[in-house]
DNA sequence: GAGCCTGCTGTAAACGTTTACGGGAGTGGC
DNA sequence: GCCACTCCCGTAAACGTTTACAGCAGGCTC
């Protein structure tokens, strides 16, 4: 492993500066006799051109980072697995920072684009607070964010309407029959978790339902945490005919918990996640669940970031993706 | 976002020169009076040192890079998360490369190596040609393999034992009472797809049963391709009560095709996966699986690189994560 | 043949760091 | 009062590129 041919190293060998090496490896404009010169040194040589020089000259690292709570949940794969082909389309590489959904991770995650390591960055916060919103307008370079800002935030934004999505799928219960309808939710302090349980409350006072204590529980985004939370819920509300879930995960921790406690899902209890995961499709019964266009916002996160690196002047926009409920077998039939 | 301090501001604000600013920031001896100038110029100015001048200087870029075939694999995902905090812990940022098993695009990420955007790399892939072998050996920087390489190819290289992953699923199913074993299997020409191959001819022929080509399918490890063989393999051999299936995603669009074929899981047709993702555990019934140590390899692919990348000289390590199995409900009781 | 383009190339500076080297100020010994 | 030594610090080079600028050779116009 010696070092590497340089420019310098072809120089020499061609004959020629380095500043004529430079300039036919970039394509401009030279003497024939010297690109055929310089090809053939680089060729010989193997050069492969160091970006990280390029990048200190360039002001570039065509590298755009991705900042989210836990790369275990599938939505978040879902993002990346559209993020990276239009990054690389574009010719960037993409950085990855899992967050655990910790404040002050993300801040640092944020400040460190001050390093310089990345041209910009997409971040998908759960919670979006003011040191969150003083970072990112701070940042030394672009940030884009899948989720909500509040609004007039001087920043792209791609967002789900997920409060569409919880009203969806409530018409859908109702429609179903079904009235005692539960919700368990992610932590009220994060945007989704709010979002979620004051569109819940909107769409049981839409469709003539009362609001019952008894049927909401709070728990965090992960399946042991959603299973616990249902299983609290259970408890005090024993007559529950559906349950409508914060995410995917909750929803295959409810599952968990109505089959040791011996509800037939969905003849007993119907069950509807969000975010429509690959693992709704994977459950069994499979999930009905609300697509939040996890792949959508990842794309549009993506462009959104690219339009914004080519011109640092346009006035922010924001994306919305709209909602869509994908029923499955765990809202099948009437109770 | 005007032009972000560098050393050069700090030292006319502090008034000392741009050297004694970089012993300062890097903690080498300094007095005491000037330590105290050049940090608060820096605190005042908010300077973020930069990155990349940094990784030109230094030669190194505290990144590592981590190329695989598909994130939408869970497998995959599994390694990242192990992967991330090891490297993180040694203050290194990942890269992430999805290459869609891609020969060409895996020869093509090794050779970028040579741009030293990396300091090294983790590389997970299918299939293992000769020009894998030449790109890895001629790479800049240090490769660690996880998946099985030639015996004797320098290279740190962590394996699963699949071979004896098949076995423990094989003697469990016989044990089982299982006697029409099939095998759904991804492509001959990658490494795994061989190897367990091969594995399940030792195993049958170990365990006394004749090998019978109609119950062997070749797909590919995604789950349409899965169903599509299983598909194929039911419609050849219809008394088939068992189905070991190359990874977890195979298993699950059997499943799919078992159910459409009104089969009982695991009462007509027992169903074990391999990799022992997180869906084996959501899915229903619950997918008996073998474990290959994902995370575990995963962690160790991150330690010798990091151990790699502290000595250069260290002779090549090979690290062999044994198999587990583990049943679930897919495999439970006999036919 | 002087002057002027045109086309190509080399020199050198710059990007923001780290670091080898040498010099100046202060101290102590003789 | 000179030398030796120590402690700090500044100058400058280096990492590998890109690029502004200037210079040179040759051909053209008058």
């Amino acid at each position: 492993m010696a070092e590497g041919p340089t420019i310098t190293t072809i120089a020499e060998r061609a004959g020629v500066s380095i500043a004529s090496v430079s300039r036919v490896l970039n394509g401009l404009p030279t003497r024939e006799e010297t690109v055929r010169r310089v090809l053939a040194a680089a060729d010989e040589l193997g050069y492969v051109p160091n970006a990280v020089a390029r990048s200190l000259k360039s002001r570039r690292t065509l590298q755009v980072a991705f900042a989210m709570a836990d790369i275990g949940n599938p939505v978040y794969v879902a993002m990346i697995r559209q993020i990276q082909p239009v990054l690389k389309a574009a010719g960037y590489r993409l950085v990855l920072h899992s967050t655990d959904a910790d404040v002050a991770e993300e801040i640092d995650v944020l400040r460190s684009l001050g390093e310089r390591y990345a041209d910009g960055m997409i971040m998908s916060p759960l919670r979006v607070t003011d040191d969150h919103l003083k970072a990112i307008t701070a940042a030394r370079a672009p940030v884009v964010i899948i989720g909500s800002v509040p609004e007039g935030t001087p920043v792209d934004n791609v967002r789900a309407d997920s409060g569409t999505g919880v009203r969806l799928a409530l018409d859908h219960l109702y429609a179903l029959g079904r009235r005692r309808i539960g919700f368990v939710d992610g932590p009220l302090d994060t945007v989704p978790g709010a979002a979620r349980l004051a569109a819940y409350r909107d769409a049981l006072h839409a469709l003539g339902l009362p609001y019952d204590e008894d049927l909401v529980e709070i728990g965090d985004f992960y399946r042991t945490d959603g299973a616990a939370a249902a299983a609290r819920l259970l408890r005090r509300a024993g007559d529950v005919d559906a349950l409508m879930c914060a995410n995917d995960l909750i929803a295959l921790g409810a599952y968990d918990v109505l089959r040791r406690a011996g509800r037939r899902i969905p003849a007993d209890v119907a069950v509807v996640g969000m975010d429509d995961t690959d693992l709704a499709a994977v459950a069994w019964p499979a999930l009905t669940s609300v697509c939040l266009g996890s792949a959508e916002r990842g794309r549009a996160a993506a462009e959104l970031l690219l339009d914004r690196l080519r011109d640092r002047e346009r006035p922010p926009r924001v994306v919305m993706v709209p909602p869509r409920l994908v029923t499955r077998a765990s809202t099948e039939g009437g109770p």
